[in-house]
DNA sequence: AGAACAATATAGCAATCTCTCAAATATTGT
DNA sequence: ACAATATTTGAGAGATTGCTATATTGTTCT
């Protein structure tokens, strides 16, 4: 069975009585919003979305963002989380590649700090908790 | 090796001339930062990211979001969807246990319907993107 | 230069995820 | 009731993830 059969179906009974331009109409909608979609952002996003999705790293942008200093060192995250320094430094380095932290030599220590855009999810989240 | 030491080590780097008290201020703060980063809503958050973090769900839920028509059944998602129909409803229910689609029965087809929150999230990066 | 230390990189393993296939459920039309 | 259809559910295989342990890099201090 193809899979546009079954649209094809649906349109006709959501639309009742329906031409055949109707259908190619209604399926060069569904068309358009895929390419719409399939934008350039598309793997950026996600690469962002499952950085964050994961408990070590998403207490870490928390903690980022949460911080008077704006920025914390490893050593200061390390006693916050049940985990190796090793799984810090990987989640660390995940979160930059993700866009959503950024690093800065002090010495031998290591700075850390929220992107903007880290900041913007996670304003979104709280804000959209009582949706 | 205890992991304050470590922190010790760091805020009196830091600090340059520190006393006991102000060491002390600071692990007490850097527990408040943890306390306030572990609140009830951490599981919720990790849920929907994650949940969101997956190309076919991410997909989907932009889709949904982008539609004029705020909703789409399972059989106009499958035409756009390079996986099996079966991929896609155990997506949809992933989405809908993360609270990012909601669900509607109309004759054998479902509905679905990208939630407040979801549509929050995704603006958010959206306008995120050029920070 | 060498020791101590902060952090990162590599390797490997256990757990989880994501998909497909097959079977089940629910709804409509005959 | 039966057949057809739309979707969901359960099971299992292969890929991915997330951690630890170990080795390495880069920095400071003596």
């Amino acid at each position: 069975m193809s899979s546009t059969e079954r649209l094809q179906r649906y349109v006709a009974d959501e639309c009742g009585s329906c031409t055949d331009e109707d259908l190619a109409g209604r399926l060069a909608e569904l068309e358009e919003l895929n390419e719409s979609v399939g934008g350039s952002d598309l793997e950026t996003d996600i690469e962002l979305l499952s950085a964050l999705g994961n408990e070590t790293r998403y207490k870490i942008v928390r903690m980022l963002h949460a911080t008077d200093d704006d920025e914390l060192c490893v050593c200061e995250l390390s006693p916050l989380l049940d985990v190796s320094d090793s799984a810090i430094s990987h989640a660390l380095s995940q979160l930059t590649d993700a866009g959503l932290v950024t690093r800065r030599k002090e010495g031998k220590w290591r700075m850390y700090r929220a992107t903007p855009r880290a900041n913007a999810v996670l304003v979104a989240l709280d804000g959209s908790r009582s949706l």
